[in-house]
DNA sequence: CGCCTATTTGATCTGATTCAAACAATGTGG
DNA sequence: CCACATTGTTTGAATCAGATCAAATAGGCG
């Protein structure tokens, strides 16, 4: 169901493009390498808001790429509370840790309709036999990640509400700008407050309060799904946000 | 100072076991694996405690391997409040990512006087070239500490203290346990309670009586820097303790 | 229009923080 | 071996950020 055929011709297909400009936002590639990468044989696929691609205890063959859309890795306890633990955005490519830990131990879906590709595990080793190099390019994409989840405990363990929110929007929007997903300084952010305050470990009402805080200190503007930064510098210094962690290939001018 | 020389000799040197324990404890190595692992260069130093091993910013040109004592990886507030990330016991190489994120994006520290041995980037390297099948073991490694990343972020987000102290200590004792550590169900925990709380968001205070629940519960005793765990159902039902995320390959009988 | 989902507001409650101080343990130098 | 300093643990009381409960309001959309 709303499968296509493998887009294995076309080197230059923007699913590849999508996955190459990530990968260029945090590595430099060479032509070699966007070549080889172009030959991933992928299998697009779309799929509707709130579908789970992997759960706990599942054991892929195969790794998702995000194309269209936004994803989220999240669990849950046992009464039924849900952390978000981070958000996806075309060019990510979120279980690729599947790769070398055989079980999921994270869930992992959709949160607005979205295009995704699958790849292969074989594929991808494949890959790494071609082209050696990339080894180092997909790992360093893994501990990347990992960055970005110390970023979010040090978020949620050390900071309240206002400023949780406000880092967690300095880094979408950094993230979106380093892969030209960014319309200035605004970005599509389909996302309820429910699923906000489910990354932030706040309650749904107290997400709407600071978001609100953050709206009259003038730093952002969000409604209909698009979130406008209305003070850059604000914003960063309410979430003492640093990209470092983000380990770009070419850090954005001011944001 | 406090240096030695390079203990390249012995391959089955007690240094060299512990890293080779440490992977065993989540993949499987075969001869050639540990013999090509026993010839890594390493330099042994004794460190204080409460000293930074890498700071956010640093370059390495090195990896750190854990052989004695107890580390942790942490963040800070510009207010100061400190959030520690990850407890580091013997065998781990806590900054293994440098291999591939160039500067480094947190601090890594001792908490107690500990035992380390510096890995040169290029033996790594080196030893990949040879050993090309151990590089899926060392990323492997790094995927499962952003596994662990992951539940930290749970525990933070969504449990009460009581919950999260209780991950917590399930998380070390079956780590300790699954590389030779424990002493039954009694592990070396010589941390203060400060720290505890520094590593569950919450404050020293709270800390205390969070644990003086888990004891008047039955759960643990936690004295003179030993903890001893009482009742490891409750203890796991408690912080709803899954070893999944730990990806062990042989994973514990009863914890 | 009516249904369903999301946002917003108000009022109340509570887990956890903060402040302050007592107490215990360990270590140091004389 | 003791006085003293230092660090860590424990207790109590006041306070607060954020949760919870409840209900109103505002948007989509078939």
């Amino acid at each position: 169901m709303l499968s296509r055929e493998p887009a294995r011709s076309a080197e230059g297909s923007p699913e590849h493009a999508r996955l190459v400009r990530k990968l260029e936002s945090i590595v430099d590639l060479d032509e070699a390498d966007r070549e080889a990468l172009g030959r991933l044989p992928l299998t697009v696929r779309v799929l509707p808001a709130d579908t789970d691609i992997v759960r706990q205890g599942d054991r892929p063959s195969q790794c998702c790429l995000l194309l269209e859309g936004l994803a989220c890795r999240y669990l849950t306890t046992e009464e039924g509370k849900r952390q978000i633990l981070s958000f996806h955005i075309p060019g990510d490519i979120p279980d690729l840790q599947s790769l070398h830990l055989k079980e999921i131990d994270d869930n992992l879906g959709t949160l607005v309709p979205s295009r995704v590709a699958f790849i292969a595990h074989g594929a991808l080793l494949d890959l790494f036999r071609e082209r050696p190099n990339l080894v180092g390019v997909f790992w360093r994409d893994t501990l990347i990640t990992a960055a970005m989840f110390r970023r979010w405990i040090l978020n949620v363990g050390r900071r309240d509400a206002y400023g949780r929110m406000a880092h967690l929007l300095c880094e979408l929007v950094t993230r979106l700008k380093s892969v030209g997903l960014a319309d200035g300084w605004s970005i599509e952010l389909p996302v309820t407050q429910a699923e906000l305050g489910d990354a932030l470990g706040i309650s749904t009402v107290h997400t709407n309060r600071s978001l609100q805080a953050l709206r009259a200190d003038g730093l952002v503007s969000l409604r209909g799904g698009s979130l406008t930064v209305k003070d850059w510098d604000g914003l960063v210094r309410a979430g003492e946000f640093d990209p470092t962690y983000l380990h770009l290939a070419r850090p954005l001018r001011s944001g």
